[in-house]
Order: structure tokens, then C-alpha cells, then sequence
DNA sequence: CTGTGTGTTCAGTGTTGACTGAACGAATCG
DNA sequence: CGATTCGTTCAGTCAACACTGAACACACAG
């Protein structure tokens, strides 16, 4: 495959990967820098090589850097002597995303509990969709313990296989 | 505490419940819906009574239970005799909807590999971030016939609980 | 000090998309 | 057959927001 196919296949790549955070509630550019950041070589790029590769201003690349520290999806890396801050890739950033989801399910249960002393006590099976909400919250809040051991050992064993 | 506070509280936990559904990506409105449903009494609601509780307009209204009747979340009830369609939440919607989340999972897992496709094979762990990707999305392949059994098993249990 | 490269902020723009309201088709009742 | 009610569709409106580009503040070099 010549040079210019596999630089085509990647911004391709990227813009893939910029539709589908974007579908899964993020600013498509955020999502581009994921994208970037994904298959970037080195892993750490600067504001300006992100805006250049991009195609996008500064500003817009700025803010969404900001977005996605706070996400603790990337980081910021400074580098002493080096005036440019770059950003990366965090370590274990989807797994963090899947854990922070758990935020979504405690805020469930506590609506469920809510709507549970609003609907009125006479009718029956009147609470039932509302209970099995709350109860689905807590059987994730019940299985994400044993889901992070889990996916601890489950990296464990595939970095022991490469390595050996 | 009085009539009038409940049925305020009721309309601000509906609010909520849209707000909710909003940010996980659903149109406003298609929260209210559910919210409306969750606490709704009978449990099936005509277009009209939706319309009119929440206070939008019919069209609005149809076009979000098309929505979230695809999602899988809602289903239409028609009764013999009777013109209007009714919709009511789907009994296990809540874990239908983490059971669809999976689809993300595998459109993920082939966007890795296909980045991991696209690095130069030269470059010392310069897939590494991919990889992870890669290996998160089939940890949750491995992950989710465990989980569905494990939340029927939690299921039955409450259910035989309150029963006995 | 000036000059250069850095990142942030912010007003303005353009677009997306949720929502409305009216027009329409379909079905039921008199 | 109207007349009525139901649901859908669609053009238009409005607000939200991603993104741009310029102005700005800061740091360092000469």
C-alpha cells in the first residue's frame, strides 16, 4: 500500500472515531483528538499539532483539551525546558470511562427511590417499573466491584502473554 | 402533605427524568415520555394523555414513542373496541437498554482493530493505546452472558422475596 | 525593551435538531 | 354519506452549541 493510501485510511480513521464519540455525546472535535491521540506517533502531541493535523483553530482544540482532562480521558504533559505543553492518551482512560458511567447509575437510583414515595401507596403494582429500576442500579452498583478485579486480571494475564 | 404538592412534585420528578434522558443523549421530550410512564397510573397512556400532561403537541409526541419504541424501551398497546393506541415501558427496558449499549461496544472493537491495521509495525509500541481499546471491548464481549444471568438470578431473588 | 511562540478567552457565526402547528390520511360512529 | 377523533408527517421556527478567528495574557530570547 503506497504512503499516501495509509495517510488517507488514517485521517479516515480518525474522523470515524470523531463520529462515533460524537454519537456517544461528545463534541465531534473532541472526539478527533481522540481519534488523533489513538494512532498518533508520538502518543503526546501539542495544541498546535492537533490544530494542524485537525484542521481546526487553536481555540476549538483548546477548549476540547479542557473537555477531555476533565473527563480524565487525556492529560496534559509538560516537559521542562519545552515552552509547548503536549497531551496524551491517559493510561487506562476507556475503562475509566466505563467506570465513571457508574456516576449515571447512582443518580438512577436515587430518581427511582424519589418516584417511589411519590406514587400513591393504594395502587398496586403501582411502584413496579420504578422498583425495577432501583433494583437494576443496584445490581450494578452490586457487580462493578468484581468487574474491575476482573478486568484487572484480564489485562494482567494479556500483557503476561506478550511479554513471555 | 397536600394534593397540589404531589402533583407538583410529580411534574418536577417527570422534569427530571427528562433531564436525565437528556444527558445520555435523548431528546428532552423522549425522557419526559419515560418519566411520565415510569409513574403513570394506569401504566398505559394514550398519544393524547401524554401530549396533554406534558404539555407538547401531538406531533412531538408521536415522533418521540416512534423513538423510543426502536430503542426497544417503550411498546404500543392496541386494544379491540378501542381507537386510540396506548404505550407503556417495556417490562426489562432499563437492562434492554445496558444489553444495547453492547452494540457500541463491538463497533469499537472493530474501529481498534482497524487502527491497530492502519500503525506502522516499526514503531515500538506505538499501538499500545489501541490494544487497550481492543482488549476492553472483549473483556465486555467475555463479560456479558455472566452479567444477564447473574441480573436474572438477582431478579427472581427480590422477586421471591417480597412474594413469600 | 521588542519580537516570537505559547495557550486561553470570547464575541460572532453557522448549523444542527428539537419542537410546534397545520395539513393530511385513516378509521369509527351517527 | 358527513362528522369526529385518532395518529402521522412535514415545513417552519427557535434555541442551543460547536467552531472560528481575533484579541489577549504570559513566558522566554535576543
Amino acid at each position: 500500500m503506497a504512503e499516501r493510501d495509509i495517510e488517507f485510511e488514517i485521517r479516515h480513521f480518525i474522523e470515524e472515531i470523531g463520529l462515533f464519540f460524537e454519537q456517544a455525546g461528545l463534541p465531534r472535535m473532541a472526539g478527533r483528538i481522540l481519534g488523533k491521540l489513538l494512532i498518533a506517533n508520538p502518543s503526546q502531541q501539542s495544541l498546535s499539532d492537533l490544530a494542524e493535523s485537525l484542521v481546526a483553530s487553536k481555540g476549538s482544540v483548546s477548549t476540547m483539551t479542557r473537555l477531555l482532562i476533565q473527563a480524565g480521558l487525556i492529560e496534559r504533559v509538560s516537559l521542562p525546558g519545552e515552552r509547548r505543553d503536549y497531551f496524551r492518551l491517559k493510561p487506562n482512560a476507556w475503562f475509566q470511562m466505563t467506570k465513571q458511567r457508574m456516576g449515571f447509575v447512582t443518580a438512577l437510583h436515587d430518581l427511582a427511590v424519589k418516584g417511589i414515595g411519590l406514587v400513591d401507596d393504594d395502587v398496586p403494582n403501582g411502584a413496579d417499573r420504578l422498583i425495577e429500576l432501583k433494583e437494576l442500579s443496584e445490581f450494578w452498583e452490586s457487580e462493578l466491584p468484581g468487574l474491575v478485579d476482573r478486568w484487572e486480571d484480564f489485562r494482567r494475564k494479556r500483557n503476561e502473554a506478550s511479554d513471555g
